[in-house]
DNA sequence: GTATTTTTTAATGTATACGTAAGTGAATAG
DNA sequence: CTATTCACTTACGTATACATTAAAAAATAC
């Protein structure tokens, strides 16, 4: 972790910050009750800027405020992975062919080939955690060079959701070797401005992990039972 | 407007319910800028509700919050149109096929079949008010038979972005007579299981309201000019 | 022992107060 | 006349206070 980290001013920044991470990290845990005030004294500021971060991560998805009951953080169901599995096999896709339609420069495309190649790399030294993240950047950098700023954001969103399913599915899955090649081949059709064949191979490949995933949930929640 | 609409208990809902129709009514203009305090006062509350109302549709992309600034009502561009209509395309007819697979009962089915009915009628009519309401029906209906709940409220969220542009391009288009064709044959896919031809079909209809409607706000914005 | 009513508790929704700092205008120097 | 500085205004960010009311607990009746 660098220094160069971008310190939010306001607490209401900080305090969306915070409970994201804290979410991700598990230390608020799908389906857990918290009260605004508990919140609050753990973040060292007052209910204000906790409530308004509340809000803000109410609209995105990833809590739901009650009256009374608190700030209850949203389960992900293998149903709510379905659904947004589809939004995002639609929009990444949306995105593919968008980006091969512009017909990016050799230099915007150079951290997507390096997405790649850290997939590779991480592959070789079997290092998953490094492959989620290379593939989380190849995936953000596919819809940054769509260009459609709304598809960007609902993603973005999305793909917070599959974010806190990670930790089960990340290590039950077979190693993705197989990924990697789908990446190159998108990659492929986007230099050469094969909208058509970015958009379907991506779509695929896409459609493929959420199968995947899908079922490796629903594996885990009935050895959860 | 019937009395039947479910009041909201809190002044914060108050609140997003009165911005948003403020918003829609062009009461507070696209760019427009507008103080918390000044909100508050109109809308008869103090400026915690007001804010957190702002949070919310800030989630929504319908405006911005900036320090010193005030409220910002965030205007709509046939570029930002151009995005819109592209998330829509993919996620309506994603519904389209979602909905045509699940096969929906003569009963759920009815909604849609009425939304299509009323178009004729304000089509007959010349009522354009009224063809936009059905329509806007319709489009709900089809999104809601797709059953993804993500779909749903990420679509809701450009339509009302749509909305907002709707009294700009509503007057100025042809007679949308060939659009219940379209409307049709996507029910009647959907109704027959045709997923493919659902997804098709509402596919095209969606990129030819697209093209039009960036077209005419391209046309309007010079016009401004 | 169970069900119903009453009392108590406490979390929220909202108003309010206030320090901070951005923006504005005046005043002064050049 | 222009530019710079300084004082001032004021909108926001946030803490705090408090009324409301849902939920929990206790008490009572059966």
């Amino acid at each position: 972790m660098t220094q160069t980290d971008t310190k939010p001013q306001s607490n209401t920044q900080r305090a969306i910050h915070a409970l994201r991470e804290m979410i991700f990290a598990g230390d608020l845990p799908a389906g857990s009750d918290h009260l605004e005030s508990e919140l609050a004294a753990h973040l060292g500021m007052s209910r204000t800027p906790v409530r308004e971060a509340a809000l803000t991560l109410e609209g995105q998805g990833l809590l739901e405020m009650r009256p009374r009951k608190g700030v209850r953080i949203l389960p992900v169901s293998p149903g709510d992975m379905r659904e947004i599995y589809d939004v995002l096999t639609e929009l990444e896709s949306l995105a593919a062919r968008l980006a091969a339609e512009r017909q990016p420069s050799k230099d915007e495309l150079v951290p997507l080939a390096k997405a790649i190649a850290d997939m590779d790399v991480a592959l070789a030294k079997s290092d998953l955690d490094g492959w989620a993240d290379a593939d989380e950047r190849f995936h953000t950098e596919l819809v940054r060079l769509g260009g459609n700023s709304r598809v960007q954001m609902v993603v973005a969103m999305m793909s917070d959701q599959v974010r806190r399913a990670r930790s089960i599915t990340l290590h039950m899955r077979p190693p993705p070797s197989k990924s990697n090649e789908d990446h190159r081949l998108v990659y492929d059709a986007i230099k050469s401005g094969d909208a058509d064949q970015a958009h379907a191979i991506h779509r695929a490949h896409r459609q493929a992990a959420k199968d995947l995933i899908v079922a490796l949930l629903e594996k885990h929640k009935l050895s959860r039972i």
